[in-house]
DNA sequence: CTCAGAATGATAATCGTTGTCAACTCGGTG
DNA sequence: CACCGAGTTGACAACGATTATCATTCTGAG
């Protein structure tokens, strides 16, 4: 059969928005990013990078989550399951993985008889630089 | 002194968004509580029952999340911090409680010198009655 | 080189949410 | 009880993020 491979026919504009986020090491928005892209020089349309984010973020090449305004923000991550701990200040993010978590959550579902579970876990706080440099000119 | 009451003035309009959120269950989402009030016959607006849901939010009456495609959903929950597991098919929800979730966040947080820290954490999966019942036409 | 189909991009449309502002209500006062 | 000031309401406009539309352009294969 047809390899899994649900990408889309490989064009310079995909690669701009890939690069992109490769170099971003924190969440940005789908506008932020296409601001950025402009910056730079690339001539992408907004709208293809709406849909070049979804495509990688249906392919799990990159992880989503959404502000609590319900705006949509993206990161390049590591491949596999794993949460982020995010500053909310200069918004740093960490990748962290928490085996008990998974085991813990599955169990409560399957205690509950609901069954192919999924959870979205993140963390947010103030990292160790802007709590001390809150105050920084 | 002064209570901590942020509260507003108490109102016909207010009450009604407070019954309508304590007779359902699960989650719904702003406009859909208003359209369940216009049923009831009930004359709010719907700007008053954004207002009204953010009140209670902020007051901590009730519970706000996000669905995936970034719409807000309300409900009234028990006091106190804990999670929601939500059948992604009938939306039927449970509330959960994980100490050591909690622990563990905290923990993760602190390590990387995080303070003031909250977190995020919702299970999705599939009840044991949409599961059986799935195959329905 | 040429073709078919997928991808792009400018714009319009959609949807949820918030802001605006005159009219209204509440609760207390004289 | 009538009145007053401030907080609320509600209809509608404004807004921002996202999605759909559709003619044009580009990709990869033959």
């Amino acid at each position: 059969m047809t390899t899994g491979r649900a990408s889309r026919r490989p064009t310079r504009q995909q690669q701009a928005v890939a690069d992109i986020l490769g170099q971003s090491a924190d969440f940005a928005s789908a506008q932020a990013l296409h601001g950025r892209l402009r910056e730079a020089g690339e001539t992408v349309g907004l709208a293809t990078v709406y849909r070049a984010l979804q495509a990688m973020a249906d392919a799990g090449q990159v992880d989503v989550l959404r502000t609590d305004d319900g705006e949509a923000v993206y990161r390049a991550c590591e491949p596999g399951h794993h949460h982020h701990l995010v500053c909310r200040t200069c918004g740093r993010t960490v990748e962290v993985e928490g085996p008990a978590v998974e085991t813990w959550t599955d169990r409560v579902a399957a205690e509950h008889g609901f069954i192919d579970v999924t959870h979205t876990l993140e963390i947010f706080g103030t990292c160790a630089d802007c709590a001390r440099g809150a105050s920084a000119s």
